[in-house]
DNA sequence: GCCGTTTTCGGCCCGACTGTTTTCAGTCG
């Protein structure tokens, strides 16, 4: 495993080199196919080099016999040999010209090739220059464009353009439930990638049909937060709330609801290959309605259900809607049910004041676990502050916290930390002692991320693997963990892996979730709540377990206490 | 470049918007 490219780095490539051919004018189904497949591999749980040096790339949809050689290439010679050439040929920052809002590949190569600009620099000079109305088709309106542009991206060069779930989730669900109280609204749905559940956002949909939609819109553009409306017109609108979240209202006929409400689920790619399927079956989707093409019939539905029954699939779940296999399996019937929050039935990965970054007490805490109605609730304080004998004086507290909730079951516990060297930081006799032990990697740097996870698997005391990969999107990478070879050995030594449901974590991913489930792994969801309001990010663990297919049986804690111990690795 | 319950060759989703055009190409989601 070792010294192979992560599938991260081979998808670069890919999207690179399509990029480059697309400047170049190449056919655009080839360009297609390339991003295609490099979609394709940043959404496969194992090693894409891997696969392709065993010649399996090409099993997996998108990915012929060419692409799996040209992976083999990147393994071997560091590179893609069409890549390196095609490198030579084009300025490096003409690449950068199509990622500004407008600019596609045809203009951007025709402002390299007629008028020499090859830096970004040079292109604000030929746009301020007023040099770029010297081609046909652009004119002023144009070069106040991509100056707009420009200046747009020097000011968010360190932003960012994607946000985390856990802050748009709440902030769309509070937008959509207002937004029904208008007197206008009749139905309002959140949309796009945000009901889809994925992990970042670039902006927050949401579809709604009104008795008079110009009135709903103009009551959402006027909502006290809204600090810039970037657009307004009589069926959409597009604001800036005060914290910098960019939301999208389109008001539909109510007829055609469900057709609408489907297209702006997405994703692209699930609807595109849902197209092209019904192509085949004479039928012709857009979001207004499936057409019949023989007979020119038009089916709407304000029902999504409607939609996806009419076209012989059963619904999809919005969170399986990213053409990974879900269209087939919905042809089949055989779509998972998946698992819901309310199958929960406690939380094993939860913090007090007793870790210095907690910042409730411990009876706060459990209050709030006994209020959500949970059967069962785990103490795992960070070993750190539990050494000196805490760990004792937190038991002796939680014994006496136990007789103020006793409906609810107070797991003692820990969240330990894996040593460099694989062994975890607390000593056998006293995890002994406790009812329910995490163990997590800390402190990078990290040369054997594998192995030392491997090891700490290996104690008879660690019940689960905390945030697996170490992650915290935005802000550092995966620790370069084989993630299949630790699901196999969390089977062979009855270990669980945990779905960390911090809105910046969410470890495993929702690919690595799914490999895990077909290897027949049980996964637990926790909200690794430092403070009140996160224990709510279990909600979001449940939404990346929902992502990887998984069902209620899929899930740990959706057992009684006694089944959670029955399952798990004898102590000795 | 990929793919196949009409196909191993000849297709490859669909519509809106924008800016520049007198009928459309390019871009976007």
């Amino acid at each position: 495993m070792v010294g192979l490219p992560r599938n991260t780095e081979v998808a670069d490539q890919f999207d690179l080199l399509a990029d480059l051919m697309e400047l170049e004018g190449a056919d655009t189904f080839r360009v297609i196919a390339y991003r295609r497949a490099a979609t394709r591999m940043r959404e496969t749980s194992g090693s894409i080099a891997q696969l392709a040096l065993d010649g399996k790339a090409k099993e997996l949809s998108g990915i012929g016999k060419t692409i799996e050689e040209k992976i083999v290439q990147i393994v071997e010679k560091g590179e893609i040999e069409a890549l390196t050439k095609k490198k030579a040929g084009v300025p490096p920052e003409v690449v950068l010209f199509m990622r500004l809002p407008g600019l596609g590949p045809k203009t951007a190569a025709r402002i390299w090739r007629e008028l020499d600009v090859t830096t970004l620099d040079e292109l604000k000079a030929a746009a301020e220059g007023q040099r770029l109305r010297g081609l046909t088709g652009l004119g002023a309106k144009s070069e106040e464009k991509i100056l707009k542009a420009l200046a747009f991206q020097a000011q968010n060069v360190d932003a960012g353009d994607r946000r985390l779930l856990g802050e748009g989730l709440p902030a769309v669900q509070a937008v959509v439930a207002t937004l029904r109280d208008h007197p206008a609204a009749v139905a309002v749905s959140e949309a796009g990638s945000v009901r889809r559940r994925k992990e970042t956002f670039r902006d927050l949909d949401i579809i709604a049909t009104a008795s008079d939609p110009a009135e709903l819109t103009t009551y959402f553009t006027q909502l006290k937060w809204v600090v810039d409306v970037a657009a307004h017109g009589d069926t959409k609108a597009t604001v800036v709330s005060n914290d910098g979240l960019r939301f999208d209202l389109r008001v539909v006929p109510p007829e055609s609801f469900g057709n609408l409400l489907q297209h702006f689920t997405g994703s692209k790619d699930h609807n595109v290959a849902m197209r092209e399927d019904a192509v085949r079956r004479g039928l012709s989707i857009s979001e207004y309605g499936v057409t019949t093409v023989e007979t020119g019939e038009v089916f709407q539905s304000a029902d999504e259900d409607a939609v996806y029954e009419f076209l012989g699939y059963q619904p999809v779940p919005p969170e399986l809607r990213e053409n990974a296999g879900e269209l087939e399996a919905a042809r089949r019937g055989e779509l998972p049910a998946l698992v819901e929050l309310g199958d929960v039935r406690g939380d094993l990965h939860t913090h007090t004041h007793w870790s210095a970054d907690g910042k409730n007490t411990l009876e706060e805490m459990v209050q709030a676990a006994a209020e959500r109605g949970y059967e069962y609730y785990a103490i795992t304080d960070h070993s750190h502050y539990l050494r000196e004998g805490r760990l004792h004086a937190q038991l002796e507290e939680i014994e006496r916290v136990r007789e103020r909730f006793p409906k609810l079951r107070i797991l003692s516990g820990v969240e330990a930390n894996i040593r460099a060297s694989g062994e975890v930081d607390v000593a056998d006799e006293d995890l002994a002692l406790l009812d329910w032990v995490v163990a997590s990697v800390h402190q990078a740097p990290d040369n054997r991320p594998t192995e030392r996870v491997l090891e700490a698997m290996q104690n008879p005391y660690v019940d689960c693997i905390g945030h697996l990969t170490g992650r915290r999107i935005g802000k550092r990478p995966p620790r370069d963990v084989d993630v299949e070879r630790v699901i196999e050995a969390a089977l062979a030594s009855g270990t669980f892996l945990e779905i960390n449901g911090q809105p910046d974590r969410l470890d495993l991913r929702d690919v690595h979730a799914r490999a895990a489930k077909e290897a027949g792994l049980k996964l637990v969801l926790t909200s690794d709540g430092h403070q009140l309001r996160a224990q709510s990010y279990v909600e979001l663990a449940v939404a990346q377990a929902r992502r990887g297919w998984l069902t209620k049986d899929d899930v740990l804690n959706t057992r009684t206490w006694k089944q959670v111990e029955k399952l798990r690795k004898k102590r000795p």
